[in-house]
DNA sequence: CTGGATCCGGACTGATACTG
DNA sequence: CAGTATCAGTCCGGATCCAG
């Protein structure tokens, strides 16, 4: 961190060459690499029904592992998204839900709900269409 | 996928075997996937401005590399979210354009960056305020 | 009940070299 | 110019065991 000494410091210090960011690419990044993970869309529509305890997450979401329930709910707690209550008794209990941004973002991922329904056909069929017509170039 | 014989062909009959696709997160994922993966918004918002060439793309979007942009355009084209058009030229020349389809994601995406514009600063703030929380626990 | 720590296999990405 | 093929490094996700 010291600007003064650090002379040269061949390392490869330069990852931060973002260019773009002109009109559209800012800072969506931040927010597609959250939804892009698997899980955390799930944990947001999840908590967007209500109050829920970890357990519950874990059983309203089939097929997320306790690690990945942990790590997701964490990244969104930090983000400011999912406030995160803890009673100190035995057995623990803690309860998630929704701040008011993580609700706005429930808003932005139920509209991305709704268009994939309403476009789910037309990729499905754009793409056997497409897999078939690999298929009679080959041949 | 010949069809041989099917006398009603079940289109939509799929009645996905998914689990909990109660309300929310039935279609959810297909979409997500694709929006998860670094360079498809790119290309698409990219692409929302206009007809694009190969080449155009790659220098529009830094940091991409041949091969990425390959699989996403390739993918979008399978999805029948872009459309390609290819002259026998030579060079060869290659144009890809937004469907209809494309350019209603295109929408979305765009309301996802208006949204991650808008929290953008909100988000950085609980962030920095969680981890200066977890380091004051610590001591 | 809640969640931290570790091991490990698979998927995705990027760099490079080659073809038409 | 447009695209494919190969290879190696990285990271994510799942399973498991352990602790408060």
């Amino acid at each position: 961190m010291s600007a003064t000494n650090t002379a040269v410091t061949p390392q490869v210090a330069a990852p931060i060459p973002e260019g773009p960011c002109g009109d559209d690419d800012c800072g969506i990044r931040d927010v597609l690499d959250r939804l892009g993970d698997k899980w955390t869309v799930l944990v947001v529509v999840e908590l967007a029904k209500g109050v829920r305890r970890f357990r519950e997450l874990e059983r309203a979401i089939p097929g997320i592992s306790q690690r990945m329930l942990t790590l997701t709910t964490k990244r969104l707690w930090r983000d400011g998204l999912v406030e995160r209550t803890v009673y100190p008794t035995i057995p623990p209990q803690v309860e998630y839900r929704l701040t008011p941004v993580g609700h706005s973002l429930a808003g932005m991922v139920n509209g991305l709900a709704d268009w994939s329904r309403e476009h789910k056909d037309a990729i499905a069929t754009a793409r056997a269409t497409w897999d078939a017509d690999q298929e009679a170039d080959r041949l």
